[in-house]
DNA sequence: AACAATTCCAACCGCGTCCAT
DNA sequence: CATGGACGCGGTTGGAATTGT
């Protein structure tokens, strides 16, 4: 079946969101809410398609946005997330509260790639390089294969059980009267959880992204009060005060021109 | 200072999936 | 069951910002 343009397009304004385009949309869903995407241009009276409105709000807008850049830790459990779960951008992000597909993925393809790549590591198998060549020799691997436990263990990430079983296909864990049964893609997780080991590479990217990361951090909204939470535990957005997300928002946005909308707001601070 | 190269990220595009009819 | 519309996802790109020469 034929797929229709998600809009005609046809007088419909692209590139950068301007200010006032994204008061006019900010303004808008604060008061009605999302309902349908497609009328959300037309009802708050902007010269966009619904997609554009939509990842405007998701990847920008967002008042539960996290802003700043990804903490070593977070790039830990990026690199831990992907070697699991493949380039399901989403479902990474869904364990960063805050963040969006897109910032996880653009991080992943500028910084991180570069990092695995620099180790040596194939950021998409998270198999060292050299030892692609010698794939089919397994005599190679000189480690024992580790328990399923034990690889949990050690790479902290005990709390993922369930994305790895249900979402990553590939990795494929049959567990049958007690049994853990690995398949191929075990190995390749066990000889890149060794070599990470083996090159400190916890200590290697404190040393990078302490000096990479404070250049950001400095200018824009960080909760990094809330990056230390373990991997699940979303920040309370409860915590986040009203004040302190306008305040966050005002480097970003003129606040001069735009409704009061603190009591617009409310249900912000009030939700469950 | 001027230009080139590189990096970074916001935004777009097209496809897959879900759901209502 | 088939169809069509809307949303969500992942890949890609354009261009601004930064860095190097």
């Amino acid at each position: 079946m034929g797929r229709q343009p998600c809009c005609d397009k046809i007088g419909l304004k692209r590139g950068p969101w301007t200010i006032e385009e994204d008061h006019k949309l900010m303004n808008f869903i604060l008061n009605n809410g999302i309902h349908c995407w497609r009328m959300v241009p037309k009802l708050a009276g902007l010269l966009r398609c619904g997609k554009s409105c939509r990842l405007r709000w998701i990847n920008y807008l967002r008042p539960d946005l996290k802003r700043g850049g990804f903490t070593e830790t977070e790039e830990d459990q990026i690199i831990q997330l992907h070697s699991r779960l493949g380039n399901r951008w989403s479902k990474i992000a869904a364990h960063f509260p805050g963040r969006t597909d897109n910032e996880v993925k653009n991080h992943w393809n500028t910084r991180i790639k570069k990092r695995l790549k620099l180790l040596g590591l194939d950021p998409v198998t998270h198999k060292p390089i050299e030892q692609k060549e010698q794939n089919n020799d397994r005599s190679m691997t000189t480690h024992q294969p580790m328990s399923a436990e034990g690889y949990e263990e050690n790479m902290g990430i005990k709390s993922l059980e369930s994305d790895a079983t249900e979402e990553m296909p590939k990795t494929e864990i049959k567990i049958e009267e007690n049994k853990v049964i690995w398949d191929d893609t075990t190995e390749l997780i066990n000889n890149y959880e060794l070599l990470c080991s083996n090159l400190d590479l916890g200590s290697w990217m404190n040393q990078e992204t302490n000096t990479s990361t404070s250049s950001y951090s400095s200018s824009s909204f960080s909760l990094d009060d809330s990056s230390h939470l373990s991997m699940g535990e979303s920040p309370n957005l409860q915590e986040i005060s009203l004040q302190q997300w306008i305040d966050s928002m005002d480097p970003i946005l003129s606040w001069d021109s735009f409704n009061p909308l603190e009591q617009d707001l409310f249900f912000l601070e009030n939700r469950p």
